[in-house]
DNA sequence: GTTAAATATAGATGGTTATCAATATAGATA
DNA sequence: TATCTATATTGATAACCATCTATATTTAAC
């Protein structure tokens, strides 16, 4: 099972609509950088700063291709993703108690 | 299909470790503000302002009780996200091809 | 080797965030 | 009513983040 603090820096990573939107473009097919630029509202250095966070989170894999750089997405931490949040939505509730304020009730 | 915008609020919500954290306790039950309050090294009015950021992104639900705040997972929010990245995770690559750059490889 | 194109890096900046101490509010109980 | 307990709000602050412009690097083509 994937750490908790390298979930939380993937879904800081995630937080961002622009990368949010670059994952959903890239589910689909790898994607030049010049490519993805077009369809966002942003400078290409900005793009750039994306593209590196979402590489140094292993969220996405870049291979250069002569002057291009080629993204595509890593199913494995996609799938890390929904593996812990499948684990949370199975999880049976116990009644733990609280100290202080009694059980489930 | 949950919005993107929306999404990247409850990633924003779910990039903070000690968010994750909580979501992660709650996951197994119910539980009061100051038990959660007592598993982290963090002040009171600290933990108030998290729990109201998870409240505000429907991650926790919250009900009172006397004087206790019981907090609880908000199942739906968990199932959307499982949705989306499962949606990602299954998308087929389309040779969509590159202006510039032509096709896949 | 110069030039052009694609991408990366550096530096600056305004906005956001997590945190705390101090205080307020709300509910239970003596 | 006065007081104690649990939680929320306010105000301040340091750290972080997304963005830009300007510049550097890398690669291909001439």
């Amino acid at each position: 099972m994937i750490a908790l603090t390298d979930l939380a820096k993937i879904m800081k990573a995630l937080s961002d609509p622009t990368r949010l939107h670059i994952v959903q473009m890239l589910s689909t097919s790898e994607m030049c950088a010049c490519d993805i630029l077009e369809s966002f509202e942003i400078s290409q250095p900005t793009l750039s700063y994306h593209m590196k966070n979402l590489m140094e989170n292993q969220i996405v894999t870049g291979r250069k291709e002569g002057t291009w750089m080629k993204y595509a997405i890593n199913p494995t931490v996609i799938s890390e993703i929904i593996k812990y949040f499948q684990n949370i939505d199975t999880s049976e509730p116990i009644d733990i108690g609280c100290v202080k304020c009694g059980g489930l009730d």
